[in-house]
RNA sequence: GGGUCGUUAGCUCAGCUGGCAGAGCACCUGAUUUUUAAUCCGGUGGCCGCAGGUUCGAAUCCUGCACGACCCA
């Protein structure tokens, strides 16, 4: 009933026959002259040549005639027709053809020409098989379309999906222009630790680890703050970093556990530059990635040539409750977040609860691009106090289409000033709650005024690519467990 | 956390009020020396996500679970 077998047995079969005729399928390399992208650049200075070139590649369609064929190769930069004649490679490897399957990598021989239609294409005169493939490729016209395959199967969404390509190609020319943005500025790129005895810079849940050797509990990082801030007290005075973050909380489309953070401190200067440097950012972004400064992201368009729009935290949200927010008591922000579907438990911290509030009342509605400024002391541990108003910070937060991009201070450097946060944040509960005497001395020996921003790379690499996930940027994201 | 929708061949998808499991691509066999979603003849391929239930009979109706998508909080 099933002599014919599985398209896997018909593809070992094929592959034992080809090792039979003294074939070896998995060769180790093959001495290829031009990319498909080299060859179809210099098409017609090579086909009038008439010199034979050789293009590697995996194929992915096949049109047979008997006697002749033509096959689609594609390597990283392209595709390209191949044409073979039964008189032109003889009877003997026109044979071989029944043993190669489409997935199958090839290198090809040839000279370049065009066929009767116009098409690019290689008259192969010799081929080889450079590596079997065993499974069938994704359907060729329709492509890899389930969601949850695209995301599990990563390869097969990459190599039946150019529009998956090239958001991944997108993702890497961001980060190096955001390297080469602060390379240009005098920065210097450091790599800080990311198994931390400690965690802090933010307020998130870490995820636990165990280190052996020292019989001792470490965390993945959950911000990379704490650690860059001893590198401006030891005399740096602009550095950054890009990298991993770990954080122990929900999948959504917005959220991925381990995200692609970006922190950078600068001395001598307070958050109004670390705004200047932002807006320069993402115009330079815009221009390079997208072509412009009107940036379309899922529903909204955001210009990035003008100035942000400026959204003051504790002003904005009175005016939306009608009331001073910071004179609220515990129960009645509890109340109002009721009021309003904000979820919270009777153990939420008050901080929690304002931040919270803000985000539903506010910052969801916030188009931008916009800096929300200026945000209460009690949710701001690490910023220094507002230069005008004891309750606040100087802090801003980068929102576009209201999805939060980032965070910035003008950085607290008083370091009685900031053991009495970190204490105060214990006493009420907050997330914030690690006291770490590393960093608390390190404030001690002096940090001059410095402006500290980070951004999310991954929401930046949504915006300019306009998905709507994060898991459409996040090359292999978290998933649950695959149970079909 | 709540709601809605989805899960059928390797892939893309049909399958109505319950009545023999379908198509296209891919694959196998054959024809074809300029096709490009090639075409044409003939074939193979199914734990219908998983587990229960209702029924003479379930891909289809009901319940639970898993995974995913969207909306709400």
């Amino acid at each position: 009933m099933s002599s014919l077998g599985s398209e896997r047995e018909n593809r070992i079969r094929k592959l034992e026959e080809l090792r039979g005729k003294g074939i070896e399928p998995f060769p180790y390399s093959y001495v290829r002259t031009h990319t498909v992208a080299e060859a179809l650049e210099d098409f017609n200075k090579l086909a009038e040549s008439h010199k034979p070139i050789r293009v590697a590649g995996r194929l992915i369609t096949r049109r047979d005639f008997g006697k002749a064929a033509f096959f689609d190769l594609h390597d990283s930069t392209g595709r390209m027709q191949l044409y073979l004649r039964k008189d032109q490679v003889g009877e003997e490897k026109y044979a071989l053809l029944g043993l190669v399957d489409l997935g199958d990598f090839i290198g090809a021989e040839g000279e370049l020409f065009k066929t009767k239609t116009g098409e690019p294409s290689v008259n192969v005169k010799d081929f080889s098989v450079l590596s079997k493939s065993l499974l069938a490729l994704p359907e060729k016209f329709h492509g890899l379309q389930d969601v949850e395959q695209r995301l599990r199967r990563r390869h097969l969404d990459l190599l039946a999906n150019e529009e998956t390509r090239q958001v991944f190609a997108a993702r890497a020319r961001l980060v190096n222009l955001v390297r080469r943005f602060f390379d240009d500025r005098g920065f210097l790129e450091v790599e800080t630790p990311m198994l931390q005895p400690l965690y802090g810079g933010a307020a998130a849940e870490p995820f636990t680890t165990h280190y052996n050797a020292l019989d001792r509990d470490y965390y993945l990082r959950i911000a990379t703050e704490l650690y860059l801030k001893r590198l401006i007290v030891g005399g740096y005075e602009k550095v950054y970093e890009i990298g991993k973050n770990f954080r122990n909380e929900g999948l959504d489309r917005e959220h991925n556990p381990e995200f692609t953070a970006f922190e950078c401190y600068q001395a001598y200067v307070d958050y109004h530059e670390m705004m200047q440097l932002v807006e320069e950012l993402f115009r330079m972004l815009a221009k390079e990635l997208c072509g412009t400064t009107k940036v379309t992201w899922m529903d909204g368009t955001y210009d990035f040539a003008r100035a942000w729009e400026r959204v003051e935290f504790v002003p904005t949200l009175a005016k939306k409750i009608g009331s001073d927010p910071l004179a609220l008591s515990s129960d009645d922000l509890r109340k109002l977040c009721n009021k309003h579907g904000v979820d919270q438990t009777a153990e939420t911290p008050y901080g929690k609860m304002l931040d919270k509030l803000f985000s539903a009342l506010i910052q969801d509605h916030i188009g931008g691009p916009a800096f929300v400024t200026d945000h209460p002391k009690v949710i701001s541990p690490l910023a220094k106090e507002h230069r005008t108003n004891q309750d606040l910070v100087e802090r801003f937060e980068p929102v576009i289409g209201g999805v939060e991009f980032g965070n910035a201070f003008s950085e607290l450097n008083d370091p009685l000033e900031q053991r009495r946060r970190f204490e105060d944040m214990a006493a009420r509960h907050e997330e914030f709650s690690v006291l770490d005497e590393d960093f608390l001395e390190t404030l001690e020996q002096g940090m001059p005024p410095t402006g500290g921003l980070g951004l999310g790379i991954d929401r930046m690499v949504m915006l300019f690519t306009d998905r709507a996930s994060i898991r459409d940027v996040i090359i292999f994201p978290q998933l649950r467990e695959d149970t079909k």
